[in-house]
Parts: structure tokens; sequence; C-alpha cells
DNA sequence: GACCATCTTATTGTCCGACAATCCGACAGG
DNA sequence: CCTGTCGGATTGTCGGACAATAAGATGGTC
């Protein structure tokens, strides 16, 4: 026999008691930034002990939902960042067995686009920030991974410059998987900073020029790029990205 | 003055237990299936409380990490779906007041390469759960929202048949935002659910053949129709995603 | 042996109460 | 205005308790 009836949802309070948080901070009656009760004060109103309510707190942490301040105590409202999108994105693409060549094919579907936006709608100071980037990177200064975090910057430079919040957010997550193969890249390529150079210029000239078409097309130029420097660094394409281990809260 | 000193991290003994767990996860030294030894057993090979143990597992739970069978009481190693990260991810762009005409922008850059991955690597069977996913919203039948569920599932197979886990991810919750507009558009627009069967029918036989090009135009020109379907139902491009306040856990 | 009902035990969900560490805000002094 | 001090509030952690129920063992039936 199929399913003809659903198992009646009983849920545990703490499931409900995040719920019901969840659910006001998502209607916006909670405004980010703003600080939460005490622990004993949402025990109090919930009229269930606080162990129950710090479960239930727990679960809004890790989603992004609530925050601490450096150092802080209290909870506050926060909204999930890139970095905690990034962070549970990227680790479920490395449990799934996410390769090089996944994200790179995924890449190479977003980034023209990406600069497309960018270039129709770039701000006079996201256009700075671009062109900051890229000459951060030009600078051609420090290790191998201070030069992988600029080229990160400099593409999540142009995802800020598109103003499209799910370019921002998606953005992040490829990059950190990308990270780690591109620092081998960088390091055994010996062209790759210069090719890497000159495509971030020509991209920040199309953007400061409004020319969508031509930014798509030299981003799409600059990913295949990054496929050729796969083969020439000798990294499998198969290789998986491994999350780094890193702690994500 | 520029911050010269980092906080010495002192991390909560929630926290601590939590990242333990986590890493033998990412490592795979604890396999998805496998059943977590029992509360109590967790706090005495830690040397914490059973309290401290429980919140730890409640950031696992909600980051998808852990899980239980249904109606089951223990735990289970698991890996995040494609529902758990939807969910996350959607809610996060809800919460950044993501609007329709951004999730729009990134259904826009990111299909025509799905397509064209999966006319290039489509397996037998996805193809066939691709024509299935077809059929069933050619059939016309039912409610706006059981047609809003078919052009999704159509979507999701496309992204099941490129084998690149990467798109699947990101598929999940571009559509999950688009849905409830999506559902205005088919109840407003009479010649939509046409127009959207036309353009499935060409993009399976794209796939069919193997040929990645016309898959990658014909999505093109499936999703730009979105856009024209917005307008004809006078859904203003501004329009905020809402999050629907479903239950996440 | 395979299937089923029943019983026992183990495990989870929830509560209570407690205490040390430390963050917060106020307040006084240079 | 910055610094040092102080009391109170809040969090992190602990131990112990108990009801509900899922999981596993037991034994009977075909």
């Amino acid at each position: 026999m199929e399913t003809m009836f659903e198992p009646l949802g009983y849920a545990p309070a703490y499931l409900r008691v995040s719920e019901a948080i969840r659910s006001r901070i998502l209607r916006r009656e909670l405004l980010e930034g703003q600080p939460l009760p005490t622990e004993t004060e949402l025990a109090r109103q919930f009229e269930v002990n606080r162990s129950t309510v710090r479960e239930a707190l727990r679960k809004l942490e890790s989603n992004g939902l609530l925050g601490r301040r450096r150092g802080g105590k209290r909870l506050y409202v926060t909204h999930p960042t890139r970095e905690t999108i990034g962070g549970g994105l990227s680790q479920a693409l490395a449990l799934h067995r996410a390769r090089v060549v996944d994200v790179w094919e995924a890449l190479q579907a977003v980034q023209p686009g990406i600069a497309a936006a960018a270039a129709e709608r770039r701000s006079a100071e996201a256009l700075a920030q671009l062109e900051a980037a890229a000459q951060r990177f030009a600078a051609r200064k420090g290790t191998r991974e201070l030069a992988v975090g600029n080229v990160a910057a400099f593409f999540d430079a142009l995802g800020e410059a598109g103003a499209n919040p799910v370019f921002t957010l998606l953005n992040e997550p490829l990059l950190r998987l990308l990270k780690p193969s591109l620092a081998v890249i960088i390091d055994r390529v010996p062209q790759a900073r210069a090719r890497i150079e000159s495509a971030q210029k020509q991209i920040v000239v199309a953007v400061k020029a409004r020319d969508a078409k031509t930014a798509a097309e030299w981003m799409a130029r600059h990913v295949r790029d990054f496929r050729r420097g796969y083969e020439v660094a000798g990294i499998p394409l198969s290789t998986e990205v491994g999350e780094d281990l890193d702690v994500v809260s």
C-alpha cells in the first residue's frame, strides 16, 4: 500500500522554539542587529526549560540567523553572510565528491553572466573596488596564498558590482573550492600570473566602459584559461575538491 | 590603529565537540548511514555533560550532517541533501532581499550551461527521467501548483542529467524561489503552458541527440520567455522573492 | 526457518537546580 | 576623554532526574 497517512507531526519543543524564532526573523519582525532576549527570558516566554531554548539557539546560530559580536556574550539577529553560505555549500559539495571539473564547469556557466551584470550596473565605487583588486593582483608581490586570495577578491568584487545577491552568494563557495587547486596552478605554471593579470585588465576595461558583451567574452576566455592551467599544471580534472577542514562554526 | 592582535581564540565546549564530529565526517572516517554513538556515550568519550553534547548535535543536525530515520530516535551520519542546501540558500536569498529579476538573471546565466552539460553527458536513465518530466507537464492536468511542480521537476531532471553535483545543488534554491511567481504566470498568462511545453520538447530533443549547442540555445530562449511571462503577467521584476516560511528544520 | 506479538531495556526529550567565568554597564578618578 | 574598579546579569557547563518511546531481545506460531 502506498503511503496513505502522513505521520502526525509531533515536533520536539526545541524545534518548535527554533521555528518560532526563525519565522519571526524571516518575517522581519525581528530585525538584523537587534539583540535577542536572554535565554532565561526566552525560556520564560516559551514556557520551556533553558536547556531546551539553548538547543534551539544552537540551530539558529549555525544557520547564520543568530550571531554574536566579536567576543560578545549576547546573541543578535543576523542574516547569513557570504561566508556562512559559502562554508555550508562548499562543505556539501565536498561531501558530494564534486570534482574540480565540476566546479570549473559551474564557474564557466556563471561568471560570464556575472561579468555582464557587473558591466551593466556597476557603480562608481564598485568599479573602484574592482580596479583595486586587479591592481593588488598585478603587484605580483607576496606568496602564492596571497595571489590566490587576490584572484578570489577580484571575482568577489565583480560579483558585488553586479548588485545581484544571488551572484554574490553563489560566487563564494565556488571560489573557495577552487582556491587550493588555483594555488597549485600559480605555483607550477610560470605564465599563469601574467595571463590572469591581462584578463583582469581587459575585464576591468570592459566593465568600466559598461560593455557587457565584451566583459562576458573576456570572462569566458579567462575561465577557459583556468582549464588550460589545470592541464599544464598536471592537475587531473577529476580531482575531488577537498574541504580544507577549516572551522565553519 | 589597525588590528594588531587577533583575539586569542577560546571555543566553548559545544563548539569543539561539534567540530570534532564534523571533521570526522568530512574526513570520511564516519560514513554516511552509520549510526552515531548515543548521547551518553559521546558525553563519556568527550568528557563533557550530555547537555553539551546535545547542543553540538543540534548544530550538526541543522547543517545536514546528521539526521534521523523517519520516526527514529537515533542519529545517523548524513550528507546534506538538495533540500537542506536549497532551504538554507533560499532562506538566505530571501533575507538579502533578492528580487525575482535577480533570480531570473542567475537562472539565465546557469541554465544554458546545465542544458549543455546534460546534452553532453546524459545517461539513458537520466534521459528517460527528463522525458517523463516533460510528459507530465505536457499532460496539462492538475492545478497550478502541480504544473509548477512539474516545471521544477523538469529543471531538476536536467540538472541531474548533467551529472554535476554543483549544478544539481545550485538548481534547487533558484527554482524554489521562482515557484511562487511562476505559479502566478501560469495562472495569468494563457499561452504560458503551451510555450513551456514546446520549449521543454525542444530541449529534450536536443539532449537526446546529445546536441549541447542547441540544448543551450533553447534553454536560453526558454528562460528569456520567463521574463516575458513576468511582464505579461504584470509581475514587477523588482518584486522580492518571499520565503514561504515553510519548515526547514 | 520465517514471521509475528510481547516484553525489557536503552535512549531521547525535557525538566530542575546549581555554580564559575566573564561580559556589561555604571561609576569614580586622573 | 581615557582608565580602573565593582556589582549584577548572562552564558557555559555541570549533575541528576523522569516520562515517553524506539530498539532490541524473547518466545510463540505457521
